[in-house]
DNA sequence: ACAAATATATATCGAATTGGCATATCGGAA
DNA sequence: TTCCGATATGCCAATTCGATATATATTTGT
């Protein structure tokens, strides 16, 4: 699954241009796919040039031009056939957790400082999600519960054994505070 | 945080090769982040050539010679300014949450399969989780505790939720039958 | 018994993607 | 008043992925 079938989907949801695809897709999909617009542009230029999409341009004043895509029968037809595919595994990359990892190379307290970041991260997210209207389909609603239901999961864990890396990082304080004596 | 912090990251647990760093990365990060041979191999190159990795070549029988990397002082010293910085946030690319979210583009039964699947490799990945010797540190503990406790969540959510994206599936296939009888 | 897959080990290369910059204007916040 | 974010597209260098090449030993499956 590449960008411009990301593309096709958006656009499957309603017509829209590069800047309001990468917008919906930080609204609704930001939990777990996103994409630059350096990505995103390309993408709807080779969609364009294979037929896959409709450009109407719309002109603006002191603005670009908007260009308004909208899917043709082979681009819809094209999104139903990726689908065919089993979909592939998850990729994550988490700076945070490799920080966790290696938590006894950090300063005293900064550990604690990025769990206390990311828990308000969290929190902000559900409140987000919850906000939001619920004049969504169940497809819709199925994706933003899976977010919330891993967002408390995380929150809960981070509270519940936080301990395991502070006071990891608090020995290790000790220790390089013995090395500096010795020294 | 790019390939080549990873790698010194991982080299700061013990000296290893690019192919064990890339084994060691699917040992112990595989939840959180995975990087290719494609991008370990110029990583250590290019830490070679600023100093931040020694290296030494065991010549091999009927196989290219081994090149196992070590830490410098410059490298363990990098590794740890690294870690001044906040970490980013977590970037996840999830194709299986993009079909679900489209789940009444796809042919019937076939969410269910997705689903299926995706609950029995939740399953199996915990249980190679807690089949890993508990040998570990804290900081280990607490980033595998972390993966087992989102995987858990994530296959209780999808148990308790399947429904949504189930019976909108069949009602999409109902549709497009009186579709297909309306032509 | 024999075939296929997996493990060991490095390296290259095209394609995909990121993230910063450029361009230009407007409105609101500090 | 100055700076930031929203609107809108696009370019570009750096980064990363995934497939492929190369060669052999061991393990697994039928």
């Amino acid at each position: 699954m590449d960008v411009r079938t990301l593309c096709l989907g958006v656009l499957s949801l309603g017509d829209a241009s590069g800047y309001e695809i990468k917008k919906r897709l930080e609204d609704t999909f930001s939990h777990f796919y996103d994409a630059s617009f350096g990505s995103i542009y390309p993408a709807l230029n080779r969609l364009q040039k294979d037929g896959l999409v409709h450009c109407e341009t719309e002109a603006q004043a002191n603005r670009p031009d908007k260009k308004v895509y909208n899917l043709t029968v082979d681009g819809r037809l094209k999104l139903v056939a990726q689908f065919n595919n089993m979909p592939g595994r998850d990729r994550v990359r988490s700076e945070f957790l490799v920080a966790m990892l290696f938590s006894d190379l950090l300063p005293a307290g900064r550990v604690g400082e990025m769990i206390d970041r990311r828990i308000d991260e969290h929190r902000r997210f559900v409140a987000q999600l919850e906000s939001r209207e619920v004049r969504s389909t169940p497809a819709q609603q199925f994706v933003a519960g899976y977010g919330r239901a891993l967002y408390e999961a995380a929150t809960n864990y981070l509270q519940e054994n936080r301990y395991l890396v502070e006071s990891e990082a608090l020995l290790a304080q000790v220790d390089n505070d013995r090395v500096e004596v010795a020294d």
